[in-house]
DNA sequence: CTCTCGATGTTCT
DNA sequence: GAACATCGAGAGG
């Protein structure tokens, strides 16, 4: 099984091009002990810019947010609550602080490995950012991860054409934002699929 | 199924 | 010292 992994020019674009780009994509994860994992993704946020009050780069140009300025196709992990990584990848140009958190995956290829490192049921294995994370054994080690590299975790192509609409909304757990960006429809999601969060 | 609540550590004030 | 891009356990319906 090979996974192609998206280039940088994918990533070089508006973000809300990204993210309705990126439904149905793979994120690909490579274990230590070879093992290869896949998941679509289904569900995903956008944050853009210094200008969006519930991007962390709203704050500036901080140590923590810095990947975010930099180039894209970068992983930007962090933790929330003290318990759970978040993962997103940086979009745009460098200087441009945008990012996609992703939010939920539908396991595709090795699910019973998923399983084995996440010992839940049903479809509690990946639908939630903090849940997939730990399915695929993302934490902070990603943090500033090259997702062009092609190893240990990368995006690949849609492998077939969408079968699901793509619904659209506003973004989940943000009350701390100003309203305009409350309710900015900039999280994306295959309609009717089981595994949204 | 729903709701409430506590956990836990990093970041920024 | 507060806030936080969440999760899961436990209680109740």
């Amino acid at each position: 099984m090979h996974f192609p992994a998206l280039q940088r020019d994918f990533y070089a674009r508006p973000s809300l091009e990204v993210a309705q780009d990126l439904l149905g994509c793979l994120l690909v994860r490579q274990l230590d002990s070879g093992q290869t994992l896949a998941a679509r993704i289904v569900d995903l946020e956008a944050y853009i810019g210094q200008e969006d009050t519930a991007c962390h780069a709203s704050k500036g140009r901080t140590p923590r947010t810095e990947v975010m300025f930099g180039e894209p196709g970068h992983a930007y992990v962090y933790l929330i609550y003290g318990l759970h990584h978040l993962l997103n990848l940086v979009t745009e140009e460098a200087g441009q602080p945008c990012g996609l958190m992703l939010r939920a995956l539908e396991p595709v290829h090795n699910c019973e490995v998923m399983r084995e490192i996440r010992p839940v049921k049903g479809r509690n294995l990946c639908n939630g950012p903090g849940k997939l994370t730990r399915a695929l054994d993302v934490d902070r080690q990603f943090n500033r991860w090259d997702l062009c590299s092609g190893q240990q975790l990368w995006v690949a192509p849609r492998p077939a054409p969408l079968t699901e609409p793509v619904g659209r909304g506003p973004r989940v757990g943000i009350d701390y934002a100003d309203q305009k960006d409350r309710e900015a429809p900039w999280r994306f999601w295959l309609e009717g699929n089981p595994w949204v969060s």
